[in-house]
DNA sequence: ACGGACGACTAAAACGATCTAGTACGGTGA
DNA sequence: TCACCGTACTAGATCGTTTTAGTCGTCCGT
């Protein structure tokens, strides 16, 4: 039942024949001492197995070890979509080469979100934070200044010159590849069932679709909450017009399913005489009949960039510059082609 | 730039005029001090919104607050399964209400996950850990009590007697709910696609379904590795058959959607030739066409009700006795159906 | 009136690291 | 020879909480 007794860096110390400063010193590549009496603590720390304690350290304002991601989303609907255990698995890959723990918290509403961040730093708890979703003018930004607390944000465009360090996909870029693929395909009735306005790349990407009518594309955005259910309505409603669509393009690929089964429920033909894409791939999206035409995003490899770079932003004593994100790739399946093929 | 004071227990006792001790005798129920002072001492705690310091209590060895997760599967797949992030957005908004926190990590290895255990209880990082798929004489059980550590195991069935305490769906009688369905409809080739063979859910499931025999069912097994691919090849290989199975169970969603292509390639009608079901339900599975026939089960509850089990044992001097989980549910949909019907 | 028990509280050590202020010592320049 | 400097260290405070070992009254039974 006695619980194996830690080493400290007392007992390195004792066992050097210098201080607990000196020990601390050499563990922490400072300046101090000498690169002999270094070399001597590091191969006894070694010997030993000395590891921090992330207690202690956080204790006396130093890392606390590790870093925090705040999810606002509904906790009850998380698990609909893939892309945040893919993004939390690729950043912890990251942490758990350098021994940090992630910590993880659902938070309700963004004002829960910022609470969070000001418990976290206030027991210093953690050392920095992954934020999600930015949205224009976001008040989690100021507060992440004031408090001070490091940050890397997981964005679609570049940060503006106050906001924290983000890493982005350039949503426009991969809205471009995707719109302009069903334009090149033929299309010239296309529809974006987004999801809530609030989002920058939600904005964005509509934004893209708009600026194809110097092609002659007249594009529409339908605004949902990301539910199926709501994708299914949506979709009910633009196939029961006289002038369809001739191609729709969902944020997510749940969204996408749930068309793709109301298309086949009310005897439309995919793709033959309607296309279907999404913004987001998964393994799913593969493994339906048709399968879907998909943005694919490399999310684990985005994780992994996006908690490397924060762990480098909270070295770093100022904002680090912007670093981008792996570049989504169009990949095509069956549920598109040109339009009454 | 400042970082804002934090207040401490000293702060209290000032303003209370008592001791740091005193206070913190208060604060935490304890006896030491007179109900009158405790009010007195609480009401200044709550108006200057005290909050303990996780690391100062982490250091003394006291409570962490935190709870740790070590998920024992490949990384890159972890985003296929819905469950996990089900299961930890359930225990998260359990650990939320009473501010704990939760760590996560992905292991590749059992061995991993025992270090990573030896590492929390050697830092005191964590409080417990909630365990995930227990095996047969799993090694993890001995660790826990060596360490030791409190933990609570997600299981299939009642724990041993010197086992860490459990939360179990029976999975014996889900299974039964789910094949004497399939026998109900008169179905006696069954065959079950299971994932890897050291798991216990996948042994009591198999039992079951051999002991249909009395009842005339001739019931299979075929074991994958829990992915589509395979699950796709264990398909085109029974459907080649002679006699063919009329009723194919899968582990998980995905590999049933993959044996629903499979399927529909070779021209198998579901339901009508062919019947398939799942153990785990998804919003995907009631999106396709035909949707699946699920055991529905409530994830994000048993994840709520892990971590309060272990909070509670956290708390308990001595291995609590098991809990059940929420009963799974038969979930009937368009992809089951007599045999030739 | 006295010994003992109990309740309410205090003082101070402990946890394990970091970090500031200081000390000892050898070398250097004038 | 002395003032001065830099290097390599040490001593000790510090972070915020818990916990042990007291201290000081007060009440009680006899």
């Amino acid at each position: 039942m006695s619980r194996a007794k830690r080493v400290t860096i007392a007992d390195i110390a004792r066992l050097a024949g210098v201080s607990p400063g000196a020990v601390s010193f050499a563990l922490n590549g400072r300046p101090g001492v000498s690169d002999q009496t270094r070399q001597r603590i590091l191969e006894i720390a070694d010997r030993h197995q000395w590891q921090p304690s992330s207690a202690a350290r956080a204790l006396v304002g130093s890392r606390a070890g590790v870093v925090g991601f705040a999810v606002n989303r509904p906790a009850r609907t998380l698990g609909t979509e893939a892309f945040f255990t893919d993004l939390i698995a690729g950043a912890q890959s990251s942490l758990a080469a350098r021994r940090i723990g992630l910590q993880l918290v659902v938070v309700p509403t963004i004002e829960e979100e910022i609470a969070t961040y000001r418990r976290w730093r206030s027991a210093n708890q953690v050392d920095g934070v992954i934020v999600l979703d930015p949205r224009d003018e976001d008040p989690r930004f100021e507060a992440l200044r004031e408090l001070p607390l490091s940050a890397v944000v997981i964005g679609s465009q570049e940060s503006a010159d106050d906001d924290p360090a983000s890493i982005w996909l350039d949503d426009a870029d991969a809205a471009h590849t995707l719109f302009d693929y069903l334009a090149g395909l033929g299309h010239r009735r296309i529809v974006y069932v987004s999801g809530p306005g609030e989002f920058q790349h939600t904005r964005i990407r509509s934004e893209v679709l708009a600026g194809l009518a110097s092609r002659g594309v007249v594009g529409e955005t339908v605004v949902t909450d990301f539910s199926p259910a709501q994708a299914s309505a949506a979709l009910r409603t633009l196939l029961s017009r006289a002038e369809r669509p001739t191609a729709i393009v969902f944020d997510n690929d749940v969204m996408t399913i749930a068309g793709l089964r109301v298309a086949q429920e009310m005897g439309v033909a995919v793709p033959a005489e309607l296309s279907l894409a999404s913004f987001d791939d998964s393994i799913v999206a593969d493994l339906v009949h048709p399968s879907i035409t998909c943005l694919t995003r490399d999310t684990f490899g985005l994780g992994e960039r996006a908690a490397e770079f924060l762990l480098d932003q909270v070295d770093a004593p100022e904002v680090l510059p912007d670093r981008a994100g792996p570049r989504p790739v169009l990949t095509v399946r069956e549920s598109t082609a040109r339009p009454g093929a």
